[in-house]
DNA sequence: AAGGTGACCGGCC
DNA sequence: TGGCCGGCCACCT
């Protein structure tokens, strides 16, 4: 098993519920690598394209969709987050607090 | 091999 | 959550 860093994020999104999302930065401090958050992002880039990661569920720390343009059409990801139970506005997600979930590393 | 890039974060104004 | 700046790490050409 490649144990790339890519592998380990998607590993961490694939286990988000459905319903709840978290942040670039709770993953990368998952892994161990807070500072890194922009290669999640990167990570993430490539993870759209796989449909056992549902990139989705995964937002920046402002509960904001930035990476929604890189979804099929533009309220997609808004789409998929309401669709389960999850209230968006302006792109953005309400009570994202609520909604967060911690990436837990030690299910790995 | 080196440089540019990226769906960010935290700190400061 | 208004805006700007530096840092950090892996991927791509």
């Amino acid at each position: 098993m490649e144990a790339n860093f890519f592998d380990r994020v998607y590993q961490i999104v694939k286990q988000i519920p459905p319903g709840k999302v978290t942040s670039y930065g709770a993953i990368a401090k998952a892994l161990g690598a807070a500072r890194s958050a922009r290669m999640v992002g990167w990570a993430m880039n490539a993870a759209h394209n796989l449909e056992d990661v549902p990139a989705h569920r995964v937002v920046n720390r402002k509960g904001l969709l930035t990476g929604k343009h890189h979804f099929d059409g533009t309220n997609l990801m808004q789409q998929l987050l309401e669709s389960e139970g999850i209230t968006v506005v302006d792109n953005q997600i309400v009570d994202f607090e609520k909604h967060f979930w911690q990436p837990d590393i030690s299910e790995l």
